[in-house]
DNA sequence: AGCTGATTGTACTGATCGGTACAGTGTGCC
DNA sequence: GGCACACTGTACCGATCAGTACAATCAGCT
């Protein structure tokens, strides 16, 4: 059931090239448009790799979805020290720098694996998983705040991470179906307000 | 390009019945996910009619787009008359109620498709206008009230249709790969609180 | 009845799918 | 050197994919 490791540097090089492959061809085009066989030519790696590291391609996208995870979470480096209101602004300006730097679709990985495999009951609760992680992160900032005072003591951090966490995926999708950011933007803006509105 | 009509009763049911069940099938597994081959069979067609009636898969899927939205306005019907702050609340309740009685996964079937279609050339811009139209609706309940004094003049319905847009998404998919309402019940509280901080 | 076009059933094609078999090569360790 | 094992290349499998060919049937109209 567990997804096979590399035991060489250069195993474990060949298996990362696989994820990456993986990863960038099933943002674009979904877990079910993407064939093992593309991503084994976009990787240079031959099939007896792909079924030597991973048992099938559910398991491929396993190690996909944690690929996400890094991705995201590495794009967005203030999450992991967010202390201040201040902090949750810069939070929410890298998070339109990703997407006004990126070169392709305006999107969340994780957003668009969770309309395809919602209801795989394998994949599902890992997509499940990598958000409340991420969401986890917004919860920690706002006990810091609350811990230091500048955050209602009656306001719940899970509820409001959890909104601020709707906020960015609803800002996503919409920005992404028009290409356009606007969407994302307001939804940050309305989402900070929100959460000020908690500010003590 | 454009799909073939029907032009008798009996071919008529046959073209509804191949696009019932492939919106049902795809709002499970997605566009990739299903088969022509899936979908004439749960619809008791033959494939000499699926290709009667659409030139290939994509316009079916054109098709199946136009189905979602015709059911999602349908089971939300007080969007089509929102003349009051207590109808966008009714309106609220009804988006509430579908997921409340839904036997099927809690999810938006335009949602599901955006992350799979969201750069596909052809279909991106149905599901886009998929979303206008829907969002059309939340705006000019937005404009009756503002012509009725009941709205800030200054505020943009347009601005506040798309914000409460990214709310209803959002927490669809939240609640979606959560199976738990709540994230949706909560979303569509902040945006309904959001909106009426510009009553007037 | 007989014509016409819409509609239907079924068999088929070549491409691609996920996955397997198996023989080979690289590499560290003794 | 030579053993052990991680790693790799390639050919192959049956199933399924989207799409086609073509003959048969149905139903409205005269």
């Amino acid at each position: 059931m567990e997804t096979q490791a590399a035991s060489t540097p250069r195993g474990q090089r060949t298996r990362d090239a696989i994820v990456d492959a993986a990863a960038a061809l099933m943002y674009v085009d979904g877990v079910a448009g993407t064939s093992v066989d593309k991503v084994l030519a976009a990787s240079g790696a031959g099939k007896s790799q792909m079924y030597h590291y991973f048992k099938n391609k559910e398991q491929l996208v396993e190690a996909v979805i944690d690929r996400y995870l890094e991705q995201i979470l590495g794009n967005q480096p203030a999450i992991f020290t967010l202390a201040s209101w201040a902090d949750f602004e810069t939070w929410t300006e890298q998070l339109l720098d990703v997407h006004r730097r990126a070169g392709g679709p305006i999107a969340c990985p994780l957003g668009n694996l969770a309309g395809e495999v919602g209801d795989n009951p394998k994949l599902a609760p890992l997509v499940d998983r990598a958000y409340r992680t991420w969401e986890s992160h917004l919860e920690r900032g706002l006990v810091t705040l609350r811990d230091k005072g500048e955050l209602d003591p009656d306001a719940d951090p899970a509820r409001l991470a959890q909104a601020a966490m709707t906020s960015v995926q609803g800002g996503l999708l919409l920005a992404h179906i028009r290409h356009d950011l606007t969407a994302l933007e307001d939804a940050l803006g309305i989402a900070l307000t929100y959460l000020r509105g908690f500010k003590r």
